[in-house]
DNA sequence: CGACTAGTTGACATGAATCAAAACCTGTGG
DNA sequence: CCACAGGTTTTGATTCATGTCAACTAGTCG
């Protein structure tokens, strides 16, 4: 009861030597599991039993109409998890665009463990206060951007993903050009069409489909229709 | 410090009539603030201080590209927290689309309360998973659907927001075309246009440009490219 | 009543979708 | 090593939904 106590007080950061107790710690000994190239982790509405650590690959997130019209809402890396964000249902279908390694956890153990633990508690609320983030500038995208401005946004985050030095070697795009589509509100033909495009202007250059060296930055920055980053909304405000 | 105790145990449910310790119940003490149409209660990139309940009008959630190109990410009713899913910065701008009474509490507070209360952290948890199924809901709206469909979706969540009797008094529509062009990714002339449109079908009748009745509910769910409702997304791929 | 703003309607332009075909990969088998 | 099959990506020609620009109408408030 003493040692209860003497872990209750709410300043933690003294007794965490760097990170221990991360969301990440909570896969620590459960198996690897695999999927191929094009399988499904889950289903949308399928009942939402498990938490994801992605540990290797590209997993696309996506939702459909009756009629098969698809969003892909995202797409998610190594080290990612997944399906945090669900109640009682899958919000999303998650397909491995490569092969994938994961590990799950019992949606039952995970919610405990986040409820026992207010520092887990503060670090899935940042894991979905970024994801919230990542959507809402995903819809302006989707409302107001051109095909230009979406592409160049999404070569650019794709190149900014990566750590410096491994930009020299060129971004890899493991997804297709319908699952670019699906994400960026186009069609395959838009996307490709504008790649060229994008390849003419001299901000990019491509080494086969599924690979992209950014050449200008700061132009393809211009070209997604991002700001030069000076004034508050306040100030842009008309 | 015995009292203390007493409070502590993990599962709270015996010791709650209906409902106390939610979110709403950290607004109770504090003063009633208003706003006139047209302000806003804070701009995107402001230091995220507060959370606020809203307690009576209608605002609109915004953020803005660099050139006033603008997309609402949602609109927020009496009742509905501000702010929740904020880090240190908001993440768009909130606008007064009527004049609104509202309560504020600091960030720290609010978050302090969070922390403590397992309860509390569940509730704020359920609110962000719905925020971000809303958000994906959009986002397939924004980058699949013909502007009929986003325009007959808008209207159809519009009166289903409300109480089924409330809906037979018309459903009342409180932001301004501009609004709800840039929250469905449209120009106000399509979503006119559309709305005449959808009045000429029989779906809906006007009355003024802010009172809509829905007639024929059926259809424009129809319309709104949603499905009759039967198979799961895995029996529906192709 | 008049002025102002919000909303609607019309004519026309255009960016992206669609339909179609060619080029490009990647792996397989001779 | 080459030929071929099946898939993905690119390119081309054309269409169409939505955007743009402009005028008109309907509320609203002084």
């Amino acid at each position: 009861m003493i040692v209860m106590l003497r872990t209750e007080p709410r300043d933690e950061g003294w007794r965490r030597p760097v990170r221990d107790a991360c969301l990440a710690g909570l896969f620590l000994g459960r198996p690897l599991e695999v999927l191929e190239s094009g399988e499904a982790l889950f289903f949308e509405q399928d009942p939402a039993d498990h938490v994801f650590q992605l540990v290797d690959g590209v997993v696309s997130l996506s939702r459909a109409l009756a009629d098969g019209r698809r969003s892909v809402t995202g797409f998610r890396y190594p080290g990612d998890l997944l399906g945090t964000g669900f109640q009682d249902r899958c919000l999303c279908t998650a397909e491995a665009v490569l092969p994938v390694r994961h590990r799950r956890l019992a949606r039952r153990l995970f919610q405990s463990a986040v409820a026992d633990s207010p520092a887990l508690g503060r670090e899935l609320q940042g894991l979905m206060c970024a994801e919230l983030a990542a959507a809402e500038d995903h819809m302006l995208l989707l409302g107001r951007k051109s095909a230009q401005e979406r592409v160049a946004s999404f070569l650019l985050a794709a190149a900014r993903r990566l750590p410096c030095e491994a930009g020299r070697a060129g971004v890899p795009l493991a997804m297709t050009r319908q699952d670019i589509a699906d994400h960026l509100g186009l069609t395959i033909e838009t996307v490709s069409r504008t790649i060229t495009l994008l390849r003419g202007s001299g901000a990019i250059v491509l080494a086969g489909a599924q690979r992209v060296f950014v050449r200008d930055p700061g132009r393809l920055a211009a070209l997604a229709g991002e700001t030069p980053d000076t004034g508050s909304a306040r100030a842009a405000r008309r």
